[in-house]
DNA sequence: TATAGTTATATCGATTCGATACATCGGAGA
DNA sequence: TCTCCGATGTATCGAATCGATATAACTATA
């Protein structure tokens, strides 16, 4: 996944190290350590994905090969392992995903999503009705993620209704 | 972070490592792994902090020590990382915290929760302003982060409320 | 001229993950 | 009755990731 990422943020432009922390954080859910990134970039060198050239300074300029390209192709279509991150991620690169094949995407997280909610429903209203004493906290972080799956299918329906209207548009 | 959950969910009552795994996801938050839980089982109990004792059929029991409760206590009220999980997994535990220590622990939830807001709407302003041909999807990102975060905040904000009327009724 | 903060690459040990192995148990259907 | 399947249950492996730390240069500021 990190692997994703990185090739990802590549395709973008060039960029050393430390910037694609920064970009990846700057997405808003992935604050990656230094331990996880540079052994990632020393993996996809040697995988022949992206190859460093030296920029300014201290900096290590790495860009995506043909062959990353390749394979950041395959990644943005192949398997979804469900994780909200993974979702996330393939969002952030969804510029790069032929246009008909987005809407299949979002409707699969759609679903993952009301999955998700019918069992938050089913706890809370479980531990609402079986718990002798209910605990408080636990019943409100329950409660929270009821609220959060909700809302985070609203705002997926109207992404799909914006890339239903950009389909109809083009 | 994953022994302070094994030793809360031990102090509800004795649960062998399957019924430790489910409880956690139940919560939730965390669908911790058999490759994460089953050392963590073995590292407290090497530690002392928690003791097995044979269940029926296959089942092994554990419960936690005198040495485990004290260790849990200081948990409770010991350094925050500041993470999501680690915030929810304390409130899962409030029951557990002298309640005169509970609002301070919520209102410091609300001042990191609120520094991410500003965070993330500077991002989405940011983006929005500076970016010559703002990415659809990246910005959507955003805006569901500044959104998620707020809602947060307001959930967040029942609980203090809450917090406060049973501090005054006590 | 200290001194503190940011930029930048890198590594270490410990933790966590995902996959897998293996065995038992209860129920559904041939 | 038999057989298969999914849930229960403990366990381990290698790989990925994390958090802390080391190092060093540059930049601002007191």
């Amino acid at each position: 996944m990190l692997d994703f990422a990185i090739l990802g943020l590549l395709h973008d432009r060039p960029r050393h190290g430390y910037e694609l922390k920064r970009a990846l954080g700057d997405l808003g859910f992935w604050q990656v350590s230094f331990g996880s990134l540079y052994p990632a970039l020393r993996r996809l060198e040697k995988q022949g994905f992206i190859e460093a050239t030296k920029g300014e300074g201290r900096r290590k300029s790495y860009r995506t090969t043909g062959a990353g390209r390749v394979r950041f192709d395959e990644m943005l279509t192949e398997t979804d392992d469900g994780s909200d991150r993974e979702f996330q991620l393939r969002l952030a690169f969804f510029g790069y995903l032929e246009p008909r094949r987005r809407l299949g995407v979002l409707e699969d997280r759609r679903t993952a999503l009301q999955d998700r909610l019918h069992g938050a429903r089913r706890s809370f209203k479980g531990a609402r009705t079986n718990t002798r004493n209910p605990d408080r906290y636990r019943m409100a972080l329950m409660e929270r993620r009821v609220r959060s799956t909700e809302a985070d299918i609203a705002w997926l329906d109207e992404l799909i209704a914006g890339e239903r209207s950009a389909a109809a548009g083009a």
